[in-house]
RNA sequence: GGGCGAUUAGCUCAGCGGUAGAGCGCUGCCUUCACACGGCAGAAGUCACAGGUUCGAAUCCUGUAUCGCCCA
């Protein structure tokens, strides 16, 4: 088949290049696993991100790294399904909607639950699809019709299945304990979404007066304010200084309640005076504490919900906020006399991850997941290697949030999410024997029969109906005396009495419950569907360490639960975007740099191959913008040697040239004689390259891969094979047409190598070129065994290389422009002069030459600089430009440098451990290396010598 | 407080027992018929510091310093 080939730019324009070839492939259906069941498949599914969320240099890394894998698996000849998908991100969506409802003076309360989530939803409609757009700008491959949201009906179905099930085993419950609560999203959230920070605060010292004798304790805390919820000052038991007082009563300041002096061995007696307050309600350690006493100590929790101090606190502070609360307390502390100092003082302050408000410990009925057999199993996973964390580093923090592991706050005081699928029955009995509806707290979004809240007994006394109640419900606050049932069979009926007087659980599940299933609800659990069988366990989940409890952690869970295998066999966990300085890129900072921006810059292409560049296990990536430049040029060189080829298509091959399968086929039968030593070296080149490339793939390390290919394509195809090929063309080479065939294959190559990192530029470039297939993206991946090598190619090849830089060497060093030929005598000798001779145009060429004599008998003449390489000394005589002292200024510098070499060697080869202890292998090399130098140094010597006898 | 990681050329980073590497930047020469988003040549590093193991350490071990992260 003969065709000609297409004009090309002489500078490569990625904009129309990019719309053009996504498009083809998303219409011709290349991202959708192919339907060849022989193919073994290999299935990853991508980290969702948040509907929210618009594309972030994270986001950009995460799925640039899965495009590579995906194409390379694509290419290699994989049944690849890729699944993409967003989460719905409650707090973080109903927060961007309710602000939305705040600009136009409404409320979510103002316009109710089922108004508030039809609006999230048209929210989504209009604006959830950003995010996906903008990872088809990447180029992601992902099969979009199977793209999925954690709150679409599938995924919705597989966690209610999930719930259930776990509910059945007991396994989630419900529980009053203190729980991080975010006073602006008004929310339980769970230990990971309470991000700790350290914070310049006070430690303030409070005299706590004894009560039946005159003294007092001295307290020392961070949060003043919540003294008046103490229930105790505890010290060490060990502690002198105070042993004598356990047991004893306290006054306690601004509250006036009698509170005990308790020992608990916790204490640290080095913090503050040894002596601290005990506020069981607000603080995870006192709690822990009161639990520990017997009997417990009471709970009181002067901090409401919202952030404001309660009726407990006492009339005085009673609604104020918290943090206006700390300063009135310490001002009524200094008029009484009872504060003792302030000290300045540095200590973690737990944050909302959503919202950063200062999260307050709060008592509240939340749901729980029993975690503790899951995550043994989940631990023994990785330590058997049935998952594979990359790099293994991250093996240890793994194992260490595992083991300490605490169960799973999984309800959400909001309405954007998964309601949690539980029912309470507002007539039944509680086991005290009381009515549920005393222990339904409910407040109405208006007010009817005179009553706006009220527990769910007093409004039904008030003459408030059953759906009335439900209908006009801003909040319900559920008791934990009030027993739950299952709404898998019957959400309208009560199981135990039969009562339809039932309510709905208000609460919603935590986000990272949905996403804890998504490797297998994306594939269609719980039905047993095609995709589950063929697809589940995917092959690797890429991410970002940050998410490796959030989230890897909990699919390894669900996934070993529910599945009874895991999610996945490997975890590549890759590095944090920062800035260039390593600061961790925020919208605060303002040093955010916006990939869409780098994209419109510099192109795609550009921007993924610096991404996998960048991508070195085990290291934070700091993004130089300049890097992604230099990608830009590399995306311009591969534009141009394609554009070379095609110029000189046009000359050695006017009619037209074979597709380039049919070239691959003549190259590999082609004997090795006809073919030119470049031709043969570049096919050896191509061959380690092509099993470097691949074989770095293999153990994720994409910036290894990378430079691989960039070093082929730079410095070798470019660098060296094409200017060797000019000689073939110009020179009109009876087998210049087999040199063409050569470096087209090469390209082919060379396209297909890049394809993972550079999709379109790859494309374009391969389809500019007749061959059979209809897309790069599914040609075979080049791998070592694809390829013939040739014997002793790279060493003879480097006798031509050594011969043309050292005469480069001489004219760069003197000045000598290119344009002025040389004239260039080459001592040598044997198999070294023969393959000079065989390949002299290319010699003469390359390093600008008028003539070029070799021989065995060549002597110095006067007046020639000298480059003495292993095997031959060359003499290039430029009349009127030999500067004798610089000449021997540069012989003699490569001689003291030699010097030094030789030294070191003689040490190690003369030291006797040496000898008897390293490896034969070893000790041969460096002997061969030291004879090489030994010659070297007495050519370079004798050299010095003639100019010293003949030149002056 | 516990743990992890980093410290290599001016900058961004590879290398992780056998003679220090890349990209960018820098210097000189060159607008040579693919590419000036280019070519050729060149300069540039006590591999944070101090000990140790080893025939041999940037690489392994111990400690120190600085920076960063995670967990409490």
């Amino acid at each position: 088949m003969n065709t000609q080939v297409k004009e090309i730019a002489k500078s490569y324009e990625p904009k129309e290049v990019e719309q053009k070839w996504y498009s083809f492939w998303m219409e011709s259906g290349f991202f959708q696993p192919s339907d060849d069941a022989s193919k073994q498949p290999y299935s990853i599914v991508i980290p969702p991100p948040n509907v929210t969320g618009s594309l972030h240099m994270g986001h950009a890394l995460n799925v640039t790294l899965q495009d590579v894998l995906s194409r390379w698996k694509r290419m290699k000849g994989f049944r690849v399904l890729w699944i993409p998908g967003t989460d719905h991100a409650g707090i973080a969506t109903q927060n961007v909607v309710e602000r939305h409802l705040a600009a136009d003076g409404l409320s979510r309360e103002a316009i109710g639950r089922a108004d508030f989530i039809e609006r999230v939803w048209q929210w989504k409609a209009q604006n959830g699809g950003q995010i996906i757009h903008q990872l088809k700008k990447l180029g992601a491959s992902c099969d979009w019709s199977r793209e999925r949201f954690t709150l679409d009906e599938g995924l919705s179905r597989a966690v209610r299945e999930v719930f259930f099930a776990l509910f059945d085993e007991k396994l989630i419950y419900r529980s009053t304990r203190l729980i991080n609560w975010c006073p602006r999203c008004c929310t339980a959230l769970s230990d990971l979404e309470a991000e700790h920070e350290d914070y310049e605060g006070k430690l303030t010292y409070i005299r706590y007066p004894l009560l039946d004798e005159h003294g007092y304790i001295v307290v020392a805390t961070t949060r003043p304010e919540t003294m008046l919820g103490d229930t105790a000052v505890a010290v060490n038991p060990q502690d002198d200084r105070y042993k004598a007082h356990i047991g004893k009563l306290l006054r306690l300041p601004l509250a006036g309640r009698s509170i005990p002096i308790i020992a608990d061995k916790e204490v640290d007696p080095e913090f503050g005076t040894g002596a601290v307050k005990v506020t069981p309600a607000h603080d995870f350690n006192d709690e822990a504490m009161a639990k520990r006493q017997s009997p417990h100590l009471p709970f009181i929790a002067v901090i409401g919900p919202d952030g404001k101090m309660t009726e407990n606190a006492g009339a005085k502070y009673a609604g104020l906020d918290r943090y206006d609360c700390r300063k009135a307390v310490v001002e009524d502390l200094r008029d009484k006399g009872l504060l003792v100092k302030e000290d300045k003082h540095s200590h973690a302050v737990a944050h909302c991850y959503r919202c950063r408000t200062t999260i307050e410990p709060l008592p509240t009925a939340q749901w729980y997941v029993d975690v503790g057999a899951m995550a043994k199993d989940a631990i023994d996973l990785v330590r058997d290697g049935r998952i594979n964390i990359i790099p293994e580093g991250w093996n240890n923090s793994y194992f260490a949030w595992m083991e300490n592991i605490k169960d799973w706050c999984i309800s959400r005081q909001i309405w954007w999410g998964h309601r949690i699928p539980v029912c309470y029955c507002t007539d039944c009995n509680t086991t005290g024997g009381l009515s549920h509806g005393e222990f339904i707290a409910v407040k109405l979004v208006k007010e009817i029969n005179g009553v706006t809240e009220g527990t769910y007994a007093a409004l039904e006394a008030a003459g408030v109906g059953h759906d009335e109640i439900v209908s006009n419900a801003k909040a319900i606050t559920i008791g934990i005396e009030v027993t739950p049932f299952s709404a898998r069979h019957n959400s309208n009926q009560c199981p135990q009495c039969g009562s339809t007087a039932i309510i709905e659980d208000p609460d919603v599940l935590d986000t990272w419950f949905s996403s804890a299933l998504w490797p297998f609800s994306t594939l269609g659990w719980p039905e047993n569907t095609d995709d589950l069988r063929e697809f589940y366990p995917t092959s690797v989940l890429v991410t970002g360490f940050d998410i490796l409890f959030f989230w890897v952690a909990r699919m390894i869970m669900m996934g070993q639960k529910f599945m009874k295998d895991v999610p996945f066999h490997d975890v590549y966990i890759h590095a944090l975007v920062r800035d260039d300085k390593g600061q961790k890129m925020s919208k605060s900072k303002g040093n955010v740099v916006n990939p869409l921006t780098i994209i419109e810059k510099y192109g795609t292409d550009s921007f993924r191959f610096s991404l996998a560049a960048f991508a070195a296990q085990g290291r934070d990536i700091k993004f130089a913008e300049e890097r992604v430049e230099g990608y830009r040029h590399f995306a311009n060189k591969l534009w141009n040697a394609s554009r070379f080829i095609k110029l000189n298509i046009d000359k050695i091959a006017p009619s037209g040239i074979n597709s380039m399968d049919e070239i691959s086929q003549q190259i590999r039968q082609l004997k090795p004689e006809s073919l030119t030593l470049p031709d043969r070296w570049i096919l050896n080149s191509l061959a380690k390259a092509a099993s470097n490339i691949d074989s770095a793939l293999t153990d994720y390390r994409f910036n290894d891969a990378a430079s691989a290919v960039y070093q082929f394509v730079w410095h070798e195809l470019c660098d060296w094979y094409i200017e060797l090929a000019k000689t073939s063309f110009e020179r009109n080479y009876p087998n210049a047409s087999l040199t063409l065939n050569c470096l087209i294959y090469v390209l082919d190559n060379s396209l297909r190598l890049l394809h993972p990192f550079m999709p379109f530029i790859t494309e374009e470039l391969w389809k500019s070129f007749p061959q059979n297939g209809d897309t790069i993206s599914l040609a075979p991946y080049p791998t070592a065994d694809n390829f013939i090598t040739y014997d002793n190619v790279s060493e003879e090849m480097s006798f031509v290389s050594d011969a043309i830089s050292g005469i480069r060497s001489i004219r760069g060093e003197f000045n000598i422009a290119p344009s002025k030929k040389l004239k260039v005598a080459v001592k040598t000798s044997g198999k070294i002069r023969k393959i000079l001779i065989d390949n002299s145009d290319f010699i003469v060429d390359l390093a600008r030459l008028e003539t070029i004599e070799t021989g065995s008998n060549i002597e110095k003449k006067p007046s020639t600089m000298t480059s003495v390489k292993t095997g031959m000394e060359i003499y290039v005589s430029v009349s009127g430009l030999f500067d004798v002292a610089a000449e021997l200024q540069r012989l003699t510098k490569e001689l003291q440098k030699l010097g030094t070499a030789i030294t070191d060697i003689e040490r190690k080869l003369s030291n006797m451990d040496y000898m008897g202890r390293a490896p034969k292998a070893v000790i041969e090399k460096d002997k061969t290396k030291y004879a090489e130098m030994i010659e070297k140094r007495d050519r370079i010597q004798q050299n010095i010598d003639k100019i010293n006898k003949l030149d002056k």
